[in-house]
DNA sequence: CTCATATCAGCTGGACTGATATGT
DNA sequence: CACATATCAGTCGAGCTGATATGA
């Protein structure tokens, strides 16, 4: 092998769960990067997954966010010490602990999509808009169908 | 939040970073229960560019495959212990470990090829061979303008 | 001296599992 | 009884860093 060069082997650049697994070590260095400081991946999805359906069920937060419900107790705990959120037992079903995003949250939740909106730019920069919206398409479409 | 679906929401399904990630967690568990019991990814990835550049030193097999220089070490180490690798010093520089794959390396890596081709065919069941190309030329684009 | 290589030890966040307690 | 929820403890591989020794 040419030791001043170093192409990924042609096999794997074919091989799509390989290229996934690629592109996601690189995204995510630059989002932890653009976050660095202020907030992990996944807080900014269960702020997200709240801002849009509103209070939840913590099994549900980690359902839509595809994060494990023993990671979600953590992430919710931090976040409510840190005032972003609010927890309250659901007087429908003991069981329950609906959480709820505070203004803080929520004001603390558009700080970081900014933040974000900059690490996507940069990761995409190689592809046209439409190009980047087809990677997603067809990526949710592989999602769904798992 | 309806609690008997669960969807993604809309500001993830949107957010290439985050989909990309939840791609490669689907896709890295498929090829690992795949793999269950024979190998590794990242034993799978140094195959491949052995195969298909022939015997390398340890920190160009690193670079090409993106796996980092100290955790190629154990991933040779352990498959020069099963047989599928061989080792030996670079008699032009000193300082290089020059990694050749064995006929044993060889069959193995045709074994596990075989494995990881039923788990590519069910994590992109949802789409159609052209698109499976272009999800895999798209993300290649976004990886070398990294 | 510099630079690259190979190795080792260890850190860290992330994905995940199992067990437990509690409520429906 | 089963089932779902929330929590805790801990495992495990992966990505990465820093230090060290060695040779070019």
């Amino acid at each position: 092998m040419d030791s001043t060069t170093h192409p990924t082997p042609a096999r794997l650049r074919v091989l799509p769960s390989w290229v996934i697994n690629q592109a996601a070590i690189a995204a995510n260095r630059l989002t932890d990067r653009a976050l660095a400081g202020t907030s992990s991946r996944r807080q900014f999805a269960m702020l997200s997954a709240l801002d849009e359906f509103g209070p939840s069920s913590q099994a549900d937060l980690g359902r839509c966010t595809g994060i494990d419900r023993s990671d979600v107790v953590t992430g919710v705990n931090a976040m409510v010490e840190q005032g972003f959120l609010q927890q309250r037992p659901d007087p429908a079903d003991g069981r329950r602990n609906i959480v709820t995003l505070t203004p803080a949250g929520k004001d603390h939740l558009e700080r970081l999509s900014a933040l974000i909106a900059d690490a996507q730019n940069e990761l995409l920069r190689a592809l046209s808009p439409s190009e980047s919206k087809m990677i997603v398409d067809l990526l949710n479409r592989v999602l769904d169908s798992g």
